[in-house]
DNA sequence: AGCTGATCATTG
DNA sequence: CAATGATCAGCT
């Protein structure tokens, strides 16, 4: 069956289970471990995640720690539509808005999060029922070395704009790949932050996401679509 | 139709 | 509040 929920105890296992769910449908899924499928996911957006980091046996919690620990590999649902093109952004890790002076890429937190990602593609269009959602092909990846330098360029853009004081001035367009966005539970939350003074304030907290267009080409690479 | 700011649930 | 899992939904 699926050994649902045992952890897989290497690399391989982990990447044949995940694919052994591609052509299976999230209500078949979630029926094999005894989950309810709710209508829509407005109120839980996290749902299809946690499903397969359930039936793939990742460790729970909200710790900051890869998802498979023992594997160093990290789990990503990545809703694609009928031709297999990324619906949305892939948020990746909040983005530290301090403590950030003398910060490197090669030590960052977003760097170590997608050093080694499971990604399972879900066939995720608004118009099918979340139980007829159909799962693709699973593969794991790492950041080639272009793609890898192509996240240092962005991460340095929008990591020295936040030790100048400049958060506030960033927007989604900044960054090739890689964008900085609102990451919070609605627009009143706060963290902390420092001006381009220097002087700590009080802003939206913000997450670093992956745009479609860079999921799309790992897609493209791995999976030979289009 | 794509983008980007806003938002939801849960856990430690 | 921060970090986990992301998608929603209005605007251009």
């Amino acid at each position: 069956m699926l050994n649902s929920g045992k952890s897989p105890k290497n690399e391989a296992e982990l990447l044949t289970r995940a694919q052994n769910l591609a052509g299976m449908s999230l209500g078949e899924i979630a029926a094999s471990i005894n989950v309810q499928v709710p209508k829509d996911l407005k109120r839980e957006k996290g749902w299809i995640g946690l499903l397969l980091e359930q039936v793939l046996g990742a460790s729970a919690g909200s710790r900051p720690e890869p998802d498979f620990p023992h594997l160093g590999i990290e789990l990503k649902s990545l809703p694609i539509n009928y031709q297999g093109k990324p619906l949305e952004t892939t948020f990746v890790c909040v983005a530290p808005l301090t403590g950030l002076v003398g910060a490197q890429w090669q030590t960052s937190h977003i760097r170590n999060k997608i050093s080694r990602v499971l990604w399972v593609p879900v066939i995720s269009e608004r118009t099918i029922p979340i139980a007829e959602r159909i799962v693709g092909t699973a593969f794991i990846w790492s950041p080639s070395q272009e793609e890898e330098h192509l996240l240092a360029l962005d991460w340095q853009e929008l990591t020295d704009m936040i030790v100048l004081g400049d958060v506030e001035n960033i927007h989604g367009k900044h960054g090739q790949v890689l964008q900085l966005r609102p990451k919070a539970a609605n627009s009143q939350a706060k963290t902390q932050a420092f001006n381009r003074h220097g002087q700590p304030f009080m802003t939206l907290p913000r997450g670093f996401y992956l745009k479609t267009s860079f999921t799309q080409g790992l897609l493209n690479k791995y999976l030979r679509i289009d």
